[in-house]
DNA sequence: TTGCTAAACGGAACATGGTTCCGTATCGTC
DNA sequence: GACGATACGGAACCATGTTCCGTTTAGCAA
């Protein structure tokens, strides 16, 4: 069975950590920022475990015993704090899509398993699918990161899908995704509600009718 | 084809226009309060319509011509307000169920499009199916208003077309209302994304594989 | 080691939005 | 017309995201 990296598999982020990309020599980060950075992201993490992502700003700062102003100096806005905490894990998801379609059985097979880790991931982070679907302009990177980085694998494992037949070809990746990102929300607060189940039924509705 | 009463269908509600149901001989309201009632009904409607049902209690006030607290006598909770909007529309979806059961060729046939119906229903409101979703307490009447009414509707629908074998009988109708729900999150601010077609798709999942 | 400056920090202050509270105005009755 | 209950308006309060700015500090150079 695939599994996603540990949530705790963030400790050394190789682009983000000192300096900018661009430029020939840009002077590199004070320690006590590069410091910070890190201190804030076990933070956010550990409150998102808690608190789900939707948690207030200051309890961030606080919990990383550190002011407000810190947190928006390396992340403009909660979205970027958000994707910044999480890209690890949506990285790996992105890698696990050409994996399983080399590795499974059919390609129907490797879109189901992927979209499980998909699944999978939103649902163990609380309140994450619900901002991902938020139309509050601010969280346009986390938007966009997500669908960025996740659609064009999608699409690879929809169209091999497609070629061999076993669904229809007229559904987008886009559309799919959103679909199930926001049969997620919510996944966490209810037990009732199994979101599992029902991205089990949208996947097996893509079925050519027989 | 079946729809639901015209938006603007809600002009005397009969079960809360004046007095207290409990009660002998309870003393029947102030006029003028009466009056704010419909107007601030009216207010809310039209302001849901251009903004959303997100719209700031506030603007919902002046558009009324009315202070805040007069919205809070009326209505204890912004929720109780948006189930007295959509207080008619959503018996007609209720009350479409049996109806849709009785002529419709096949149970699920009359499921489809009662499902149809519903979807209409939340994507031309503007943010209802998002706040639907909120696990935000103070939208817990909301949410238990659409849950109570419209969960027996369309579990009887579900039961008839379990019985007629032409879908699986293991998916509850509380489950499916909140994932159809949740597809519609969204649907109005982005024109790419379509929860009609997801929502079909969903409905399709519900056949027994053949 | 000491001095200096750009970088970073902390947290008060601001903006926005839901909700409560209470002094004032109004209705309806006597 | 007077009076008590009812309803009203909107200021005030609380929570949260975000910005701003005076203060502190790291890192470098003399």
């Amino acid at each position: 069975m695939f599994r996603l990296a540990s949530p705790w598999g963030r400790g050394s982020d190789a682009v983000t950590d000192s300096g900018e990309s661009a430029g020939p020599a840009a002077r590199s980060k004070r320690a006590d920022a590069r410091r910070n950075k890190e201190t804030l992201l076990d933070a956010a993490a550990s409150v998102f475990v808690t608190s789900g992502v939707e948690a207030p700003v200051r309890d961030i700062a606080a919990k990383a015993g550190v002011g407000t102003g810190t947190i928006y100096r390396h992340f403009p806005t909660r979205a970027d704090l958000i994707v910044a905490v999480y890209r690890h894990q949506v990285e790996a998801c992105a890698e696990a899509g050409p994996a399983l379609l080399a590795n499974s059985a059919t390609p129907h097979a490797a879109l189901s398993q992927w979209i499980n880790l998909f699944v999978d991931f939103l649902v163990t982070k609380h309140g994450l699918a619900a901002v991902l679907q938020s139309d509050n302009a601010g969280f346009n990177t986390l938007h966009a990161y997500f669908l960025d980085r996740l659609v064009p694998v999608c699409t690879q494992l929809l169209e091999a899908a497609a070629d061999a037949g076993e669904i229809r070809s007229d559904v987008e990746a886009l559309v799919l995704m959103r679909g199930v990102g926001n049969l997620c929300i919510g996944a966490d607060s209810d037990p009732r509600y199994d979101a599992r189940r029902l991205v089990e039924l949208l996947i097996a509705g893509l079925r050519l009718p027989q």
